[in-house]
Formats: C-alpha cells, sequence, structure tokens
DNA sequence: TTTTGTGCAAATTGTTTGCAACACG
DNA sequence: CGTGTTGCAAACAATTTGCACAAAA
C-alpha cells in the first residue's frame, strides 16, 4: 500500500528523455525489454496518468499483456520512475515521476485530471495537519468534485 | 477496525429509530422485508460506515447474500435511507443518511475513518473553489492520508 | 395473486499470481 | 548460459446481472 509520504527512494528524478529513464533503470539493475522500453516511452509522450489499459494498447504493435504492464509499473514505481493515483472511481492511473510531487484535483463526473503544484496546497494541507493531525496529501488520492465545465452542466 | 473517532450525538438523525427509516422506506414503496429490517438494524447500531460484506455477515441468522446487499443498499441510497462513500483502498461503505452531510477523514494505512463536521472543512472548499474552480467535497471521497497515530509508528 | 425481493450462479472490472517459454546481458 | 521478463490462464476482490423461486402487499 503506497503511502504518501514514502517517497523516500526518489532521489531526485527529473527525466528528460526515455533513454534518461531507461539507464536510471540499467543502474538500478532490471533489464530492457522491448516491452519497458515502449511503455517508457509511451508515458513519455502520454498527456497525463495513463491506466493500465490504455498503457498495454498504447503500444506501437500488438498490445502487452495486461498481468506485464501490472507487473512492469510495480517494478518501475519501487525504483522511483512511475507513481500511480486513483482518481474517484475507475482503474489506476500512472505515470512518470517527473520533477516535484505534482497534486490533483480530479472531476468526479467527466474524469478531468488537473495537475497541481504541490505549493498550491501547502495551506490546505497545514490545515488539515493543524485541526485534525492527518497528514494528507493529493498525490495518491487527489481531491475529487466537479470541475468548473462540469459544475454548471 | 474502522474507528469513528467523532461522535454524533449532538446532531439531529433524519430518521431516530429503525422504524421511522422502516415507514420513510414503505412511503417510498419498498417492502420490508426481513433482509431490509435486518440491515437497516444492523446499520442503526454500526459504528460507522460499513462494507457490503461486513453487512452481509453482520446479519443475525444467517449470513445475507451480497447481491442482495448491494441490490439493498443501492434502493436504500435511491431512497435517501443511505449512503457511501470511498475511503482509499478498499471496498465502499454504507452509512444512513442522517441529517447534514458529513464529511471525513480517512487514514490510508489503518482505515480509520474520521467524521468531521462539514463546517470544519468550508474553508477547504471554499480555498479550491477559489483558487481552482472546482467544486469539492469529502463526503464520497474522503481525503486520505496518515491519522496522528499512524504517522508517526 | 401480483409484484418485489432473495439466493445462487455467472459475468464484469481491476488487479495479482503461477508457470513454462523466452530473451536480455 | 542464467536469471529476469513475457504471455497465457487462472485466481482474486468488489460489484453487477440473469433467472427461477420465495414472500410481501
Amino acid at each position: 500500500m503506497a503511502i504518501l509520504s514514502s517517497q523516500s527512494k526518489g532521489q531526485s528524478l527529473h527525466f528528460e528523455s526515455a533513454d534518461a529513464v531507461l539507464s536510471a533503470l540499467r543502474s538500478a539493475g532490471l533489464r530492457i525489454s522491448t516491452a519497458r522500453r515502449m511503455i517508457v516511452d509511451f508515458l513519455f509522450e502520454a498527456s497525463g496518468p495513463m491506466s493500465a489499459q490504455q498503457i498495454a494498447i498504447g503500444m506501437d504493435r500488438t498490445p502487452l499483456d495486461l498481468a506485464s504492464v501490472y507487473r512492469n509499473m510495480e517494478k518501475l514505481e519501487e525504483v522511483g520512475v512511475v507513481r500511480h493515483l486513483h482518481a474517484g472511481h475507475g482503474p489506476g492511473r500512472y505515470a512518470l515521476n517527473r520533477s516535484g510531487v505534482p497534486e490533483y484535483l480530479t472531476c468526479d463526473r467527466c474524469g478531468a485530471l488537473e495537475e497541481i503544484d504541490r505549493r498550491e496546497l501547502d495551506p490546505v494541507r497545514e490545515a488539515v495537519q493543524e485541526r485534525f493531525g492527518y497528514e494528507v496529501g493529493f498525490t495518491h488520492f487527489p481531491m475529487v468534485g466537479l470541475c468548473p465545465r462540469c459544475a454548471r452542466g
């Protein structure tokens, strides 16, 4: 169970290219399979966090087996290259772990996922901490609500 | 294991007795089956929101079938008697719908669920609304984090 | 007796695991 | 070549659905 404050193993990860990620994997002792390479490429070009399903069918040739996707995500996450989150209903979504720890807001109706600079939510985090003693974060479980557009329609 | 660390005694209940709930069901056109009666009784005595599994095995005699639990919850929710929430990982949890709309904080490690007066989180809601335009709430998807105890140990 | 509700089995979705074949290093 | 990886099938957990039978009203 991934805990919010446990990004301990992440050295400051700032990957500018798929190759940079791959060499990070190599030096972490993981092999560079073609599946792995394609996953990293895909995540690099992805518009945001992606479900295992989306990753599986996002490959160039034949879809990757879902089991392989999940196993790869687990490995990549252990190594600190990938991160996942649960945005409301629906499947988990995986993303490359770029510099900084983004937090999110998500829309329960349309599934929109808005990335937010961690500092923007510091006041919220601190207010909750002081008032209730809970250490909350919005990286692994974003706040859920209605996005501006859905709030009207 | 889920601990409700907040009391709700001062708050007026929408329903003050199982009988009140049952007559509400009756006037909504639902029949009062023994299963339904037992579910309502169980939820009335429950310490907090309960999973379908917990409800199923919480019956006096033989456990209720899970399908029946889910179908009942759906009906009861349609009628406004029940509400459910998703607290981090794990199954949904169902509770009687009392007056006022409680919000929650939940611990990702121990599963604790802390009920919070809606007003306490108004500042958070408003800050997010003003800054991002999102209308967030913590009733259906509580904020997730570490409770004070888990934050240390 | 009409209609709703129930148990049981099976389907669905998201995710994990066992295992033999395969391929990176 | 040896071990990490893969695909496939099966197992799981949470939830939903189809159906014949039981039971409220």
